[in-house]
DNA sequence: GCAAAAAAGTGCATTAAAGTGGTAATTCCA
DNA sequence: TGGAATTACCACTTTAATGCACTTTTTTGC
């Protein structure tokens, strides 16, 4: 269960070196594979790679109606393992699709991360919060 | 199962170098043969041989409401093979089809790649983002 | 119907870009 | 202030893009 945000910056070469706290049950629980793929939402995903094999036979299994989903989510989707230093690569498209260049912040989301590029996520957290609280919400008592 | 987006360019005969991250599975399961068709989406489609064979054949046997399916899927399609340093021509029929001139990206879609030219893509797919998540993944948790 | 010209296709060589692995330098925290 | 974690950097390998020369096919005019 992954949870936690935390700021971190690519490598030249566009590598996220994932927090230290993550890596071993990320090796644990995955041998250290993951799979990156497209968010509608204008982050990228992190899947350790069971959690995206479960992820990718729903998407599989769609219709033809969802097609622009499959696209999303399964053509965009990339298989990468952490090396030896705790280190993926994130592939020029994913980067450029997020708006990715360098500092970055990484969230856990429970069973998967989410990757924002942080000027992008402050932006978008900002908007949100001057926003309306989700019906949802509403009879939500903290 | 082809998974992934490429960007990449064809060069100045319309050929297409394939990634090599997937030349391996290409040359094994299909000795490098390949068929290239339309989709009415806009795209093309790629698919190893023995791939194109089975879907040439659901194609076949669809009823007469599906006559102009037919003609979009096996009237365009055309054979392939990968040359010695992994590139495939695409034909100027099918590049006019989908709009396709220099920049491209490819998409892997579980049994066939797509193949799009970059600025459709890029539009389509923000068209797409910007309508509702279909119910399926509604509980899913994100 | 044949020959010439043009267009399209093929293969190879070169150059540029991207990916990989390792390590040094810096920052952060206890 | 020491140790761990993160970031920056460098050398090397691999991959993709480009340009060029040559071959084949198609088109066109005579």
């Amino acid at each position: 269960m992954f949870q936690g945000a935390s700021s971190i910056s690519l490598d030249g070469k566009g590598r996220l070196s994932m927090p230290t706290r993550h890596r071993e049950v990320l090796i644990a629980t995955a041998s250290g594979q993951l799979s990156l793929t497209k968010h509608p939402h204008g982050c990228l995903m992190i899947f350790p790679r069971p959690e995206w094999e479960k992820f990718r036979e729903r998407i599989s299994n769609l219709p033809m109606s969802a097609q622009w989903w499959k696209r999303i989510f399964l053509g965009n989707a990339m298989d990468v393992e952490l090396d030896a230093t705790g280190r993926v690569l994130v592939s020029p498209e994913l980067r450029t699709a997020a708006g990715i260049t360098k500092e970055a912040v990484l969230l856990g989301m429970g069973n998967h991360f989410e990757l924002w590029d942080q000027a992008t996520y402050d932006t978008q957290e900002a908007q949100a919060m001057r926003g309306e609280i989700p019906d949802v919400f509403k009879d939500f008592s903290f």
